[in-house]
DNA sequence: CGCGATTTGTTCGTATGTATC
DNA sequence: GGATACATACGAACAAATCGC
C-alpha cells in the first residue's frame, strides 16, 4: 500500500476492502481476513487496519466479532440495464422486493440554455422540474432531477407523487410509451447533498447519468440527471 | 463544506472545483473565483482553498497567477461512445491529435471459471491475456486487460504490438468485423497501480468497463476489463 | 505616470488528526 | 496505551503582482 497525500491511509484501505468485498474476493470464507494478515498485506500497522474495518462496520458492510473474525454482511450490487427501453422500476424489479420513488419537490421554471438544447426547445420555454429519490429495500438507489416541457406535461409532479413512477405518470398524461435516446455516464465524488440524502459515506463515488427520453415520434419529452451510489449500482448496456 | 473524516478537506474542495470546471461552471470568466470567495463559499480557511488549487495546478487543470487570479488550463473530457460497433481509437479519434496503444505484456494462460462463462468456453481452455494502456495526447486514457481464445487468436499479442490497435490486430487474424455484445460499467477508487501507471491523483475515481465482443456470427472472441480515469472520460450510449 | 483595489504568495503561530513504534 | 513525527486546518498579518482609473 502506497503512501498518498490527502486521503487517510485507513480510508484507502477501507476503500480497497470494500471493493474486494464487492467483487466477491472473500466469498469463499464469507469473511474478511484477520487484521494481522491485512496489516501485513497492505504494509501498515494493525491500528490502521482496525480504523478501516471500524469504518466499514459503521457502513454496515462488515461486522467484527471478537474471537471469530470480521463477517461480511452484504455485498450485493444492483445491475441497472440501459437501453432503448430503459425503465427504472422495471430494470431492477426482480432484484429487490420493495422499490419506492419519492417526490422530493417540483417546480415550474424557465429552461436553461443547456436544457433547451437537450429538449430542443425555444429559449425561454417553461419546464417542470421534478426532484425525486428512489429506494430499494430501504437503501437509497438514486437521486434524480428531471425536466419536462411545462405546456405538455403540466400536472406530472402530482401524477408522479401518486404513482411513484415516471412511466406511469407519463402514461396518465397521454404518453403510453417512450424511448431512451442517449445516455451519458460519468463519475464524481459524492457531494454533501449525496452524503446526506442517500446515506453515503464521505469521499465515496457517485455515478452520474444524463439521459434524454423521447416519445414514440422522436420528440424529446424528458431530460434527467440521476446520481447513483457507485457501490450499490452497476450499469449494463446490451448492444 | 462538510467536515468529513478520512478525506482531507483540501482534497474534497479540489474534487468539487475540478467537477465544476469539467461541467463548464466557470466558463464565462475562464477562471476560478478568487481564493477568498471560494473560502467563504466552502466555509473554510483560505489556506485550505490554496491547498486545493495547488493540487489542481499540479494536475495541470488550473494555473494561478499572482495579481490576476487562477486561470483554467484544461476542462476537456473525452466522450467515449458505447454501442454495437464500439471501437477504441475510432471513438475518440477526432477528440485527440495523438492516440497510442502500448502493449504492457501478454501471456497464455488457462481461463478462469468466470472468464469461461463470458467467452462460452469449456473449463480448462487456454486463452491469451493482453495488458495494454492507451494514451491520448500524452495523457493516459485507459488501462485494459483483454482475453482471447488462444487456439483461434495465437499471435494477437504481436499483432497488437505492431498495429497498436485491437481492431487491426483482429483483422490481421481473420476477423474483419466484430460487435459489442454487452458492456458493464461501474466505478471504484483508483488502486495504487492506477495511480502509478496512469498518473492519477490518490483517491481519484476510476470507471471500470467489462465488455464482451463477438464476431459477425455472434461467437464470443474477446472479453476485456478496462479502467478509465473518471475525470478524463465520460461514456455516451446512443440507444 | 501613480494610486488604490483586487488577488495570489508567504510567514508566523496554534490546535487537531493521522500513523508508527 | 503512551510517545513521537508528520499532515491537516485555522487565524492573522504582510508582501508582491496585476488591473483599471
Amino acid at each position: 500500500m502506497q503512501r498518498q497525500k490527502g486521503v487517510a491511509l485507513w480510508r484507502q484501505i477501507a476503500d480497497r476492502i470494500r471493493a474486494n468485498i464487492a467483487e466477491g474476493f472473500y466469498e469463499a470464507s464469507g469473511m474478511v481476513p484477520p487484521e494481522t494478515q491485512l496489516a501485513e498485506e497492505f504494509g501498515v500497522n494493525r491500528h490502521t487496519v482496525r480504523a478501516a474495518i471500524s469504518a466499514l462496520a459503521q457502513e454496515g458492510i462488515v461486522r467484527a466479532v471478537q474471537g471469530r473474525g470480521t463477517l461480511i454482511e452484504r455485498r450485493d450490487k444492483f445491475a441497472f440495464p440501459i437501453g432503448r427501453r430503459t425503465r427504472f422500476t422495471q430494470g431492477i424489479g426482480d432484484q429487490a422486493r420493495d422499490i419506492r420513488g419519492y417526490l422530493l419537490g417540483s417546480e415550474e421554471e424557465v429552461a436553461s440554455a443547456d436544457l433547451c438544447s437537450w429538449l430542443k426547445l425555444e429559449v425561454g420555454t417553461r419546464v417542470i422540474r421534478i426532484d425525486a429519490m428512489r429506494q430499494a429495500d430501504g437503501r437509497a438507489l438514486s437521486r434524480s432531477t428531471a425536466w419536462f416541457p411545462a405546456d405538455r406535461f403540466r400536472g406530472i409532479d402530482e401524477a408522479f407523487r401518486a404513482t411513484e413512477s415516471i412511466t406511469k405518470a407519463l402514461a396518465l398524461l397521454g404518453v403510453p410509451d417512450y424511448l431512451r435516446d442517449v445516455t451519458e455516464i460519468s463519475a464524481v465524488h459524492a457531494e454533501p447533498d449525496d452524503v446526506a440524502q442517500m446515506g453515503l459515506t464521505p469521499g465515496s463515488i457517485v455515478l452520474v447519468t444524463k439521459a434524454l427520453n423521447t416519445d414514440a415520434d422522436g420528440v424529446p419529452i424528458q431530460y434527467a440527471v440521476t446520481r447513483f451510489p457507485a457501490d450499490r449500482v452497476q450499469f449494463t448496456i446490451r448492444s
